[in-house]
DNA sequence: CCCGAATGAGACAGTGATGTCTCATTCGGG
DNA sequence: CCCGAATGAGACATCACTGTCTCATTCGGG
């Protein structure tokens, strides 16, 4: 009865997801184990969340690479690119959450990926697609924080969640305001 | 020497907008009191957060007030908003991730101002300023959320103070794309 | 079937924060 | 100037969580 460390992964960002704060031993009983096992596979609540990290940046690249961000319209790649990461919305607003929380180093791997969202934004520029006064950082910046304020508010239920990818992309490519047909 | 409430209020508002997870002794050291004084003036540490949660909620309904949101257009009135929500940006970022960790019930003042938000929102689908596929609760989230994440950009570096305004309304009202002339 | 490996349950000490208390000191109004 | 009120410093018990350990039990491959 082995027990699957990728199992317990998904099950500690379920938890974590919904109650950042949760202890080892809600953790473990969320993953249907003993806090000993756990301690076993992670050597502790640092090691969890670094996986929990590594697991995000893996599920967020893939979904980059699914969502083939270099090709085509640079709008189109942004809306293929949420709705991708739909799956890791709710773990990725606990981790920039947590960022914030305890001001430990970011993770290297994060800089990849913001490198490769970043250069999206910046070839939406280029192209002429997107406007040039808001810069690519904050493009990025407002991206992660869409996510997480989307996966939040499909939590509260003042979203429904199949319109999740929707209103975190229109809003983030059109915004609000009503717009002439171009 | 008595000590201003106020005060304290404010120097622990800045320490936790940097370090949300700061102590109380933390705290008491940034407010330039001892951790006896502080538990004098608030009982304890949720005390200390639902004080600020009061203080945040005053703050930002003067801000709503000097907004004056529901006169002129509506997309006018979302910046004056954002415009005068810069003091309180930092504070409402802290609360709005203490918010999502502790699932302690949400103060019932913020009701009052989300209704206030979100009428604001409704009154710029009725008028035609903004499109109608973006729900007024979803407007209000995302406000909320690019709110934060422009506080944290800010402190972070990666955008600087005075474009803060510019880039949350701007992002929020007009997108991404770059638009035709109406 | 059997034995080793993995697990569950629980005990245990260590840690950091909290909240309370005491006592000496300082401030400031009368 | 003086006394009461407020503060600072620190001791103290408590609490929740953590990380480690032990031991009995269970699982599953050979």
């Amino acid at each position: 009865m082995s027990v699957d460390p990728d199992h317990v992964l998904e099950a500690a960002a379920g938890l974590l997801t919904r109650k950042a704060t949760a202890s080892m031993d809600e953790i473990a009983r969320a993953a249907g184990i003993s806090r000993a096992t756990l301690h076993r596979h992670f050597s502790g609540r640092d090691a969890l969340v670094r996986a929990l990290e590594d697991l995000s940046i893996r599920q967020f690249e893939h979904a980059l690479d699914e969502a083939r961000t270099e090709e085509g319209d640079a709008a189109d790649a942004v809306r293929r690119l949420i709705a991708k990461t739909e799956p890791v919305a709710g773990l990725m607003a606990f981790l920039f959450t947590e960022n914030q929380l305890y001001e430990a180093g970011v993770n290297e791997g994060w800089n990849r990926l913001d490198a490769r969202v970043t250069a999206l934004f910046l070839r939406g520029q280029e192209e002429g697609t997107f406007r040039l006064d808001l810069s690519p950082a904050w493009l990025t910046e407002a991206l992660y924080g869409l996510i997480g304020s989307g996966a939040w508010a499909v939590q509260e239920g003042r979203v429904a969640a199949k319109d999740r990818t929707h209103m975190v992309a229109e809003l983030l490519l059109g915004g609000a305001e009503r717009r002439m047909k171009p």
